[in-house]
DNA sequence: ATTATTTTTGAATGATTGTTCAAAAATAAT
DNA sequence: ATTATTTTTGAACAATCATTCAAAAATAAT
């Protein structure tokens, strides 16, 4: 009973997924957030609590779903560069990924995205 | 002739370092700056010009004077992160740092040092 | 139809953000 | 001493931030 809802929550998730990686956790507002999504602040804070329960929602997504991709990548980065030292929910979804991850160097992964997401190595301008 | 600096710009930076390290880009406020340094905004403006200009100075001057320590590895990153995609003096300062880097493995040493800030792997609790 | 329940709407809130700048203070030159 | 120059001071500013919530809308149950 009640109203439908109006989107699909692991659409949308997709969607905060694409923001968080471009802007990072600190750098993406919540208006980024609401004009990529379509959807109101309320829609979004009542699906998932806060910004970090929609970055958390996101990173535990994909993880779940895709663990080596390279959004998945991009997340767990700025998930350890941004929250883990002072986020132990973050901490132990990172502890997971790192435990279940298929790559055998995982520094080497980490790094070399690190290192493309700078733009340091194309065009010479 | 005029007044005298009250502090010395070599001395401000290595603590601007240590707090741009701690909370990254966005994440460091300039509240942060001012108590850590214990100068006030006008001063730290007239001195570097936008906080941009005092990650820039900081990131400068560490990749000068000590080009594989754990400061500038993280401010690197953080550069890398955060920075570089969108703002081309960056992008510039990290590819001289990348050309001069001792390493033998840079992806390795990149990813290590993301590795550890998350602090994922010590402590079971 | 009426009632109950859920979602959407979006304006409002208070806090925090980076930046500015006129006035005061300190120093050097005349 | 007076003038010129530089730095410090810190209040003020507009912009942006994440979050809240009462009202409206939509759906299901009675």
């Amino acid at each position: 009973m009640g109203r439908k809802k109006s989107f699909q929550q692991s659409e949308i998730l997709i969607i905060i997924s694409d923001v968080f990686v471009k802007y990072g956790f600190e750098g993406t507002s919540l208006d980024d957030l609401v004009k990529a999504t379509g959807l109101l602040r309320g829609s979004l804070y009542s699906a998932f609590g806060s910004k970090r329960g929609m970055f958390i929602d996101a990173l535990s997504e994909n993880i779940k779903q895709q663990k080596d991709s390279e959004i998945t990548i991009n997340l767990v980065i700025i998930a350890m560069m941004e929250l883990a030292a002072k986020d132990n929910t973050i901490r132990q979804l990172l502890k997971q990924w790192y435990k279940e991850s298929a790559s055998s160097n995982v520094m080497e992964l980490l790094g070399k995205a690190v290192l493309k997401r700078s733009g340091i190595l194309e065009g010479g301008e």
